[in-house]
Formats: C-alpha cells, sequence, structure tokens
RNA sequence: GCGUUCAUAGCUCAGAUGGAUAGAGCAACAGCCUUCUAAGCUGUGGGUCGCAGGUUCGAAUCCUGCUGGACGCACCA
C-alpha cells in the first residue's frame, strides 16, 4: 500500500472536485500522479499538461501555478507525510518527508521478508506457461535455454503475484523430423551401438546432423523419412482412443492423476542392438519402439539438464499425444465448413491473415497446427485456465496468430460445430486466452566446430571463467598478506592474527590447519567450494545474460560480455548479496532479533549518510510496481534492470559509508536497511532463476 | 512481392506507454585496497535517438514515406 501516493491522490481529487466542481474517476486519478525522472524534481508531480482537463486554465505555467497555490493553501492536509511543495515550471512537484519514509520502507520489509512486494490479487488467474519445448530429435542448446529461462521466471513471477501457474514442457517429439531420425539410423551401417549405451544423445545428435548433410545431396532421404513417419503414425492410429474418450476422460477426471509420458512403457525384451535392427527399421512396431526408446533416453537427458539450472516442470506433454486426435479436428473443420481443402491439404483461412493455415498435409497426415489445437482444447478441459502463455521464438509469430485466429473462428461459429464430448464447450471459451510471448533470436553464437553450442559446453565455459577469477582473488588476498608479512615494520603476531582473518573470510586451503576440527580433506573440500562457486557463478552469468534485454529484441551474442562478470551482470548481482551477507556476518546480526526491533527504527535526516539510504529505500518501494509491469508485459527483464538498480545504490553506500565500529545506536537501523536490500535483491534472484551465493 | 519486427554513445542495452536536462554497463583515459569481499567505487571524454516529413503546447516514443537489418510467408516444427 503506497500511502504517500495515496495520500497525495486524495489530496489532488478534493482540491479539483472542491474548487474546481469536478469529479475525477478512479483510473484517472491515478494517471495524474507520476514520478519525476530526477530526484532533484522531488518524489511525486502533477504535470500542468493534465490539469488542463480538470479546470485549470491558460497556459501549462499558470495552470500549474493556480494548482500550486490551491496546494500551498491545504498543505495541511499533507504535512504529516510530505516536507514542501515546489513549483518548476509546468510542474507541480512534491517531497515526501525522508525520515518517515525510509523507516516506514524498512520496516516493511524486515516485516515481510521473502514475502515483500509479493501480491494477493482480487481474483487471482489460473495461468498456463508452455515454455523450453525443445525438440527431441535435437540436442539441448542455447537457444532453447532463452525459452526456458523466459518461461520459469514468469512462472516464478505470476506465482509470486498470487496466481496459480501451470508450467508445461511441451516435448517435440513427433513429426517429420522423426522420420529423418528412424531413417538415419536404418540408413547407416557403421552405428557405434556401444557408444549408444553411453552417451545416446550425442550419437542421436551425431545421426541428425548426419542426415541433414545428406539430405542436400540425396533426395531419397526426404521421401524415405516422410514414409517412416507416415509408417509410425498409421501404427500409432490403429489402436487409439476415439476423441470422445479421451475428452471423456478428461472431463471426468480432471484431477486424477495423469500418467506421465515419461514413464511409457518401453519393452524391456527389446534392447537397441544391431541384432535388432531389422525389427526396428523393417516393421512398423518396431519403429514405433525405435521412436519410444529415442524419446525415453531424450527426456532423461533432458531432466537432468533442467535440473542442473534448477528448472522443473508441473506436467510433461508431448506432441504424439495430441497428434492422436489430429485427424478428429481436420474432420471437425472440415465438417463445419470452417476448413476446407485446398491442393489436397486441409486449410483453415484465418481474417486479417493472408497465408492459409495449414491443418493437414495432402497424404493426410498431420501438421503441429492441429496438433496445438488439440492441445489447446485438452489443456482447457484439464486446467481451465484464464491465460495460457506460450514462450516460444518470434519467428513462430504467424503460426500463433494463425491458432489464435482459429479459435476466434471456433468461438464465433461455435454454432456450426458438432458437439464431441464438450469439444465446443471448451474450443469457444479459448479465444482471448492466448498470449504468444515472442522473444528474440541469438546471433552469432557458435563454436569453432558447428553453430551450434550445447547449453553444458557454454555453461562449462562460463563456470571456468568464474574458477579463474576467484582463483585469481584467493590468490591476491594471499600475496596482500604476505606483503604485509615482509614489511618490515610489522610484528609477525600481528600478522598471524590477520591470516587467520583472511583466511576465514576465504574459507582458503590452510584453513583447517588452523583450526583442526573439521575430519574432510581440507584441500578436497577447497576444491569442491570452489567448483560449486564458480559453478553458480557460470549459470548465473549465462541465465542473466538471456534476461537482461527486453525478449523481443535480438540478442547479438557476444562470449567478452557473457564471460566479463562486471557491471550489468548476473555475478554482480550474486556478488552484492554476499558482500552484504558477509557484512551482517561481521556485524554479528541475529535476523530474527532485528524483526521484533522493527518498529524502533529512526533515521536522522543531518546524518551524512542519509541521502544514499534514503535512494535506497525509494529504489526498494519500487519493487511492487517493477512486479506489476513485469507481469503486465510478460517482461522478466524488468526485474532484471530493477535489481541491478538496486544494487548498484547499496553497492555506493556500501563504499562510501563504513559500518564496521560505529556505535550500536548508529548501526541497527542500518542493519534493517542492509537486511531490506538483501530480502529484495534474494527475492529478485529466485525470480530470476540465478543462484545464490552465501559468499563469493 | 506481402507480412511481422527492429534501428538510441565505439560495443551491449535502458528509457515507466506522449512530458522536465535522453540514461546505464562494457571498452578508453585518470584515480581509490594497512580500514566491512576491488566480481566494487569515483571522475573524464563520448549523442542530429537511421533519414525525411506529419500530428501535438510538447515526439526517442504516435502516423506516413524512404533506407538498412532480422524473421516469416502451403504441406518442417
Amino acid at each position: 500500500m503506497d500511502i504517500f501516493k495515496e495520500t497525495l491522490k486524495t489530496f489532488i481529487v478534493n482540491i479539483i472536485k472542491e474548487e474546481k466542481k469536478i469529479d475525477v474517476s478512479k483510473p484517472q486519478a491515478e494517471k495524474l500522479i507520476k514520478n519525476p525522472p530526477d530526484e532533484s524534481f522531488g518524489d511525486y508531480c502533477f504535470a500542468a499538461y493534465y490539469m488542463q482537463n480538470y479546470g485549470f486554465q491558460g497556459k501549462p505555467e499558470t495552470a500549474a501555478a493556480d494548482l500550486y497555490n490551491l496546494c500551498i493553501v491545504r498543505f495541511g492536509e499533507i504535512a504529516g507525510l510530505f516536507d514542501k511543495i515546489e513549483i518548476k515550471g509546468a510542474y507541480v512537484n512534491f517531497f515526501v518527508k525522508r525520515e518517515i519514509f525510509v523507516s516506514e520502507v524498512v520496516k516493511e520489509t524486515v516485516d515481510s521478508g521473502s514475502d515483500y512486494g509479493r501480491d494477493v490479487p482480487e481474483k487471482p488467474l489460473t495461468v498456463a506457461i508452455d515454455f523450453s519445448s525443445p525438440n527431441i530429435a535435437k540436442p539441448f542448446g542455447v537457444g532453447h535455454l532463452r525459452s526456458t529461462v523466459i518461461g520459469m521466471s514468469l512462472s516464478k513471477i505470476y506465482e509470486f503475484c498470487g496466481h496459480k501457474v501451470i508450467k508445461i514442457n511441451y516435448l517435440g517429439d513427433f513429426g517429420t523430423q522423426f522420420g529423418k531420425l528412424i531413417e538415419a539410423f536404418c540408413r547407416y551401417e557403421d552405428i557405434d551401438f556401444s557408444e549408444f549405451e553411453k552417451d545416446p544423445v550425442k550419437v542421436l545428435y551425431g545421426l541428425y546432423v548426419r542426415i541433414h548433410k545428406d539430405e542436400q545431396t540425396d533426395l531419397t532421404v526426404e521421401e524415405e523419412a516422410k514414409n517412416r513417419f507416415k509408417t509410425l503414425e498409421d501404427f500409432m492410429s490403429v489402436n487409439k482412443r476415439s476423441f470422445e474418450e479421451y475428452l471423456g476422460a478428461i472431463t471426468d477426471a480432471v484431477n486424477t492423476k495423469k500418467k506421465s509420458i515419461d514413464n511409457a512403457n518401453i519393452p524391456k525384451t527389446i534392447t537397441l542392438s544391431e541384432e535388432n535392427k531389422n525389427f526396428f527399421c523393417g516393421t512398423a512396431e518396431g519403429q514405433y519402439n525405435l521412436w519410444k526408446i529415442f524419446r525415453k533416453l531424450s527426456i532423461v537427458e533432458f531432466k537432468r539438464i533442467y535440473k542442473s539450472i534448477g528448472i522443473e516442470f508441473d506436467v510433461y506433454e508431448g506432441e504424439a499425444e495430441s497428434a492422436e486426435f489430429s485427424k478428429d479436428i481436420k474432420e471437425i473443420l472440415l465438417e463445419s465448413g470452417i476448413a476446407e481443402i485446398s491442393e489436397g491439404a486441409v486449410i483453415v483461412n484465418v481474417k486479417g491473415i493472408k497465408a492459409p493455415a495449414l491443418i493437414a498435409k495432402s497424404d493426410g497426415t498431420s501438421l503441429y497446427l492441429s496438433r496445438d489445437i488439440v492441445t489447446a482444447v485438452s489443456r482447457m478441459a484439464k486446467y481451465n485456465f484464464d491465460k495460457m502463455i506460450y514462450v516460444v521464438g518470434s519467428e513462430q509469430a504467424l503460426h500463433f496468430s494463425q491458432l489464435f485466429g482459429i479459435f476466434g473462428i471456433l468461438k464465433e461459429d461455435a454454432e456450426k460445430i458438432k458437439d464431441v464430448k464438450n469439444f465446443k464447450h471448451y474450443a469457444s471459451m479459448i479465444d482471448g486466452r492466448l498470449v504468444h510471448v515472442k522473444f528474440g533470436r541469438i546471433i552469432g553464437m557458435s563454436t569453432r566446430k558447428g553453430n551450434l553450442v550445447f547449453l553444458e559446453d557454454y555453461i562449462e565455459e562460463a563456470r571456468l571463467k568464474a574458477q579463474e577469477k576467484l582463483e585469481e582473488r584467493l590468490k591476491i588476498s594471499e600475496d596482500n598478506f604476505f606483503a604485509e608479512i615482509n614489511d618490515g615494520g610489522k610484528k609477525l603476531t600481528e600478522g598471524l592474527e590477520k591470516l587467520e582473518g583472511i583466511r576465514a573470510i576465504t574459507e582458503n586451503v590452510e584453513k583447517q590447519s588452523l583450526i583442526q576440527e573439521q575430519k574432510k580433506e581440507p584441500a578436497e573440500s577447497e576444491k569442491n567450494r570452489i567448483y560449486l562457486t564458480s559453478l553458480k557463478v557460470g549459470i548465473g552469468a549465462v541465465i542473466f545474460n538471456d534476461l537482461k534485454t527486453r525478449r523481443t529484441t535480438d540478442v547479438n551474442f557476444n562470449w567478452d560480455n557473457v564471460l566479463s562478470f562486471e557491471g550489468q551482470t548476473g555475478p554482480y548481482l550474486q556478488y552484492t548479496v554476499s558482500r552484504i551477507n558477509s557484512l551482517l556476518k561481521r556485524l554479528g546480526v541475529n535476523e530474527t532479533d532485528l524483526k521484533n526491533d522493527a518498529k524502533s527504527f529512526s533515521f536522522s535526516k543531518n546524518d551524512t549518510d542519509f541521502d544514499d539510504i534514503f535512494l535506497i529505500a525509494k529504489q526498494i518501494y519500487g519493487l511492487k510496481t517493477a512486479l506489476h509491469s513485469a507481469v503486465e508485459q510478460n517482461e522478466p527483464s524488468v526485474l532484471s534492470s530493477f535489481a541491478l538498480d538496486l544494487a548498484s545504490h547499496f553497492n555506493k553506500y556500501y563504499q562510501n559509508h563504513r559500518l564496521i565500529g560505529r556505535d550500536y545506536d548508529y548501526v541497527k537501523p542500518r542493519i534493517a536497511v542492509l537486511v531490506s536490500v538483501k530480502t529484495v535483491l534474494v527475492s529478485i534472484l529466485n525470480l530470476l532463476c540465478i543462484p545464490i551465493l552465501e559468499k563469493m
């Protein structure tokens, strides 16, 4: 609750009402109050341009003067919270009482802890978020990271803002590409089956690359792949459930736990081996099993990668599941006259879009648009979502506008549709609830070998760089120590105390020999710490790089930028948090005591550090606004910018004002400020999927 | 050709939905570690907001045209 803004709003609305006899509606009142671009213009302002609508006449400056005079006369009404009012050009600027402002903000933050900024919406939404959605035929590269991380972050942001979120990973486990993969497996004689055991994904990727290369010169590849895909799809549709059964089952048992796709049975007796190749390649059933095996192997691999960067899903879905019913969709759309046949294929004309939306190929096999229709309907049945977000690259914008357009038609022409177990009901309520959260491409990302960089290699590169930097820093603190030892004037005992100090901070190699209590192998544990720290830093750098810019712009990839860890980077934020941790530790802070003391914090305007504290408080105060616009725009980068600003304000403070060695009375309220900054930074790092480090 | 989208400092990007003097970070240069972690801080230089019109009291932001880039446009996903 923004008491300052609310007070000001009431104040101004009353003035307009009583002096100018004009009523101001709530949303209009909201627009009256702005935040000035510069601190010297105060904390809130009214622009006279807006006031002209409310009976303040003349030039903007005159209108501003008019308003200003009225405000001055009635200043007593807001004097409890505001310090002064100024007029500057066409603006009337308001300055808050800073001591009150700061202590209010700090109290609220310390009180609410990790819930600070959390919102309780009047009507929480159920939001389904479809993200990451890797293609099983392709390895998990950095291209997928963007969708994964944006989607995960949005999920967390929506949840933090009080909505119910369902995180969906919609696996690309179907389509002609699988025909290609199967064809590759069957075509090449020299597949290393022992390698398949060890690193299946690598082998699959090898097949993928090879078949795409051969496709350029050998025209039979595509043809064979198509045939294989058709065989696969036909085989799968032989014993399929009816569409009625499918939708019925969802409707009847929305809450029963669905069998997860990755638990799909793979017959144990059939192993992936040279001997079984005829079975896999020669029969429809064999191809089906091969597909299952490929899919299973890939999912295991994906899950491992997700775990390593802290990503998780509520549901794994697959295209194959929807593919089962894409023919039903085709028929429903044709029967109702929504779709038509053109050049042998089934299409829908969506108004406003010239390109026809392709539902099915002329050979009868399905296309992903038809599968997406099934998926959206079944999700509506399952989750009854208010909003469904697709986090998919902007190159698929046309596809989604076609998909959304089709649901527009399904709503408008609902009468025409034959109802199949509530299909009409679900399909007609989807319109207007779908959102395509698109993002730009990553340009210029490549290795020496190919153009696809594996996520793990990418992270490892960042980790190594972080480790290098960490070791360098540890060495510097050692060097400083020895430099001091050698400095003639120093006493050795003094130096030893110092050594202990330094090593306590860094937990360096010899710490264990100074304090011979722990049983662990010192070198081992230190090595481990360095590894984990640099891994977290590396992951933080990589993830932040994808979340720091607005989604829609293409990212110009630059190794130097990602690996620099300075300035506007994830590690800068991580560093700031661990710096606060270190300081709190040195100050001997007990955070629960602090909470009990929260009511007694007070700050004095006369303290030299007050202006800097005020800036920090003001930034913290902006968290709610930032969260709102992040949700409104489906844009995590709002929070990354916010966090960078906050960290920057804090680091300035840290540099300019020392706390150790001051009186407790002086330090206590400032500890609350430290805790507030840490609380907010940690919240945001969590929302951005960036690992937090106790110390760096 | 049609559609979508973008163009802001040498580089990477912000710019609160049309408002006050366009801001950061890298890089460059000059400083700050016997004092809470230098992955930090301070300072300097760096701009015709792609170009040209238009709407407006007011435009980086909205409209039109042009230039240049990216992406998409019938059986891939």
